[in-house]
RNA sequence: CGGGAUGUAGCGCAGUCUGGUAGCGCGCCUGCUUUGGGAGCAGGAUGUCGGGGGUUCGAAUCCCUCCAUCCCGACCA
């Protein structure tokens, strides 16, 4: 393509609403320009990127045994309280009606039409395992619209959809997903991690999802040192002590007292102001019980609460919610600075480090007092024990190998197990062999299309722009001619090497533009072409053409013979095979 | 939905406190010069000052109200 023929809506300034890295390089690149809160417009450059990820993903999933279909966007109302979803799903399911005055919704996912069509297509075993898929325009009406096309309302996902006789031909599909998965984030050049997963609100059992590291990433993910253990921080066992140790309780050494504690309201002024270590204190925060009334949870000090592992936990009430200063004072008579396990008069449970503390201290349950020198068992027999907080840096891995550390992720791409649940709600029945019907066992396979462009320039930059990898750039190479006004010689040879790259199949851009070369260097920079070559009366004169790659600090010189094997080797075109 | 902030030209901003009829940089248009890292000179275009209402002789500026956007917390690819 010609410059002069591509819409380069390049910024030299930051627009200001542009919070995270790769927001503000898509707008000043001009790959993106926004229309409202949370809709993006993409721009010719945006989408010669976008189509490139699109395209290696339908390679992997057309290698790995999926159809391609496409669904509607618009689903009807009827589809949705078959599975129970419609009154589920909060306001972020957008929903509408249509002149006849019939609800419907905009998709956010698409289970339901996918096992309606597979209720009506599919009769036999024969016709299983299936595994459809599409690449199509989602909509979640997210309640904060952020950091670009990382979390936009509309955005473009890539779902699969697999149906299975038994759970064996399940877990065979899931881990083929798995697999293509992990060819398809390699092939984008994209650092990336495939990690435990909790399942959240869609069901089902195993699941993982698929991070690219970055610092700006929404979701903390954790790894052991030592094995290939990796999960989301929501989904990541926290153990009181390593597995092959036999922790036991330390021993009492001190005598239980009641202490006035008039201004320690929170964890961080007992620590301070009675010299307590935090590990010897704990936190008990009060939340909503499923059987009605209220349950305390006992962390220590200096952990953090959990929120999914305690909203699976069967006593606690779903979604997880905690009780208010109103609720706590007419339950207990105490204000929530000042609780703790002695006298208190609702259900307990407790994490596991907390099982493992000695002569700590925690509220009375009177307001203003605190006791120091509690002991289990002493004191306050001992309740519930569970898995209640987050881990942190340092615990040791629950397969037991190694420690754990946490980074931060994008979550790219997601691999559910779904089981049944849908096909029994929406009963979708198959015949067997042995002429009895069953439900299919199902799975389910996302990637944040949109997303992962954004995840791939989070990874790729630095202060001039965007650093494409080979895979996704829009251009694989720029030409930029020198002095190209008054050189015949380099017009020649600039058309000359736009003809034989692009035959030889490169995507080149030709910056044909009647401007500075400063200008055209700093917007190929923020565009993130990986490869560049400056043709100019210099150079020509010895039959030599200057190279630079985007990551470069020195330019290289080739030989005009041999440029376009040396591109199609760095772009990574190279015969193969 | 709660907490905080912002809204003035395509983009970045000043002007608002102290009311007097709108400005700077970049970009854009024309001409000439210039052409190896975001050019120079000369000329030029562009604003419902977020909307509505009010106070006032007079409102970008003061008051009321609505809207939008961004940031911080609960959702997810």
């Amino acid at each position: 393509m010609r410059a002069s023929q591509l819409l380069i809506a390049t910024l030299k300034e930051t627009p200001a609403d542009a919070e995270v890295i790769s927001h503000q390089l898509m707008l000043r690149s001009g790959m993106i320009r926004r229309l409202t809160s949370g809709l993006y417009t993409w721009l010719p450059l945006g989408l010669r990127t976008l189509r490139k990820v699109e395209t290696i993903v339908r390679e992997e999933m057309d290698r790995a045994g999926a159809q391609e279909v496409l669904m509607p966007a618009v689903q009807p109302a009827e589809l949705w309280q078959e599975s129970g979803r419609w009154e589920q799903y909060g306001p972020e399911l957008l929903r509408l009606k249509d002149r006849h005055e019939r609800d419907y919704c905009v998709g956010p996912t698409h289970e339901e039409v996918i096992t309606d069509l597979v209720r009506k297509e599919i009769a036999s075993y024969k016709q299983l395992p299936v595994n459809f898929y599409q690449i199509q325009t989602k909509f979640r009406d997210e309640i904060r619209p952020r950091f670009g096309v990382m979390r936009s309302r509309e955005f473009i996902m890539k779902d699969a959809y697999s149906f299975h006789l038994d759970e064996a031909s399940l877990k065979a599909t899931y881990q083929d997903m798995y697999d293509a998965y992990s060819r398809i984030f390699t092939r984008l050049g994209l650092d990336f991690r495939p990690v435990i997963a909790d399942n959240g609100s869609i069901g089902g059992t195993g699941s993982h999802e698929f991070h690219v590291l970055a610092d700006s990433g929404e979701d903390d993910i954790v790894f052991s040192t030592q094995s290939n253990y990796a999960a989301n921080i929501e989904k990541a066992e926290a153990l009181a002590a390593p597995l092959d140790s036999n922790p036991e309780r330390p021993a009492a050494n001190e005598a239980l007292r009641l202490v006035d504690t008039p201004n320690a309201k929170t964890i961080a002024a007992l620590v301070e102001q009675f010299k307590l270590p935090i590990e010897k204190t704990v936190k008990t925060l009060m939340v909503h019980a499923a059987e009605g009334g209220l349950i305390a949870l006992l962390v220590r000090g200096d952990h953090e609460l959990n929120d999914v592992k305690a909203e699976n936990h069967p006593a606690v009430a779903a979604p997880l919610t905690m009780a208010s200063e109103e609720e706590i004072r007419a339950a207990i008579g105490a204000g929530p600075g000042s609780l703790g396990p002695i006298n208190l008069n609702t259900p307990i449970i407790i994490d596991r480090s907390v099982a493992l503390m000695s002569d700590f201290g925690a509220g009375a349950n009177v307001d203003d007092k605190h006791y120091f020198g509690i002991n289990w068992e002493r004191d306050v027999v001992l309740p519930e024990v569970a898995d209640l907080r987050n881990v942190v840096e340092g615990d040791p891995s629950p397969d037991g190998k190694g420690t754990l550390s946490i980074k931060r992720g994008i979550e790219v791409g997601h691999v559910f197990q779904l089981g049944k649940k849908y096909s029994e709600a929406m009963n979708a029945t198959v015949l067997g062999d042995n002429g009895k019907t069953s439900h299919p066992w199902m799975g389910c396979y996302g990637i944040g299309v949109t997303r992962v462009v954004a995840a791939a320039i989070e990874q790729n930059h630095d202060e001039a722009g965007i650093i494409w990898p080979n895979a996704i750039a829009p251009f694989h190479v720029a030409l930029v001619p020198m002095n190209a006004h008054k050189s015949q010689r380099v017009r020649e040879e600039s058309e000359r090497l736009y003809h034989t790259l692009t035959a030889a199949g490169l995507d080149v851009l030709l910056d044909d533009r009647d401007t500075r070369p400063g200008v055209k260097f700093a917007d190929l920079e923020l565009m993130g072409v990986p490869h560049r070559i400056v043709i100019g009366d210099r150079g020509l004169d010895n039959g030599k053409l200057e190279y630079k790659g985007r990551r470069d600090t020195e330019v290289t010189m080739v030989s005009a013979e041999d440029v376009v094997e040396f591109l199609r080797e760095k772009a990574g075109l190279a015969t193969t095979q």
